[in-house]
DNA sequence: AAAATAAGTTAGGTTTACCTAAGTTTAAAA
DNA sequence: TTTTAAACTTAGGTAAACCTAACTTATTTT
């Protein structure tokens, strides 16, 4: 039942969940500009994140994460957070060039990897 | 002109390069052993990237690299090899997983995160 | 060399993730 | 309140990456 998300899908529940953390919900709209994605694009996505039960969707209105989205959104942040506190606070990279990277990395690293990393990140910045 | 390559296409390339480094030419069998992924979607793919001048190959014969192929396959393994080393010999991931998750975020990460990457791995193994 | 098997291809189909152009709904201005 | 503009959706199309089933070519075996 639980089938595991792509990562645009990710995306756009990462996109979703900052928004809303925001502004207390989303707007097509700011969802595509983040993106940097045509309007249509969301509206379909939109409409496959709620047959998922992630989103609260209906047309024309704004969009809100369910209490599954939510909690879906937090784990991918967490792996993001990670990655760039790695990449900009161990490795020195710019915001920008950390901020896409872990953007795409934190949709293909294993757990195992992310862990270690952590444990590691940790360490390194006593 | 030079159109950027999709990940799925490096990765196809790269193994190409690895199956011709150890018999001198590639199969499509071969190909579709190691990425596991069915036959036709090899030949489908080798009809790609002949036509983007990186493979040789015809129809029912063995394939190899062109000197582009060669150049651009030859980067994405030193990618390869670079996140490798990270994880397994600084982050001590085991083997198999650490070769899985070189393999994907190879194609996602930026020039400038894998440079630093790379002194690092190199200053950390002194 | 004929038959059997393995390797490779073609045809046609699916899903994901985009897009543009055109139409609809909602919100804001006049 | 009518008009205009912005936000959104629908329809229809494309490209990438896969698949299965059926066919063809090449290679072995007998």
């Amino acid at each position: 039942m639980k089938k595991k998300l792509t990562p645009n899908m990710e995306n756009y529940l990462e996109t979703v969940f900052v928004l809303q953390r925001e502004h207390g919900h989303a707007h097509v709209r700011d969802i595509a500009k983040t993106i940097r994605i045509k309007m249509p694009s969301v509206t379909e996505a939109l409409r496959k994140l709620k047959k998922s039960n992630l989103v609260n969707y209906d047309r024309y209105n704004s969009i809100t994460l369910t209490q599954r989205g939510k909690s879906i959104s937090q784990k991918v942040m967490k792996r993001h957070k990670i990655l760039f506190k790695f990449l900009h606070e161990v490795l020195g990279i710019d915001k920008n060039i950390a901020e896409e990277d872990a953007c795409k990395i934190e949709h293909v690293i294993s757990y195992k990897s992310l862990r270690r990393l952590n444990k590691f990140v940790e360490s390194s910045l006593i």
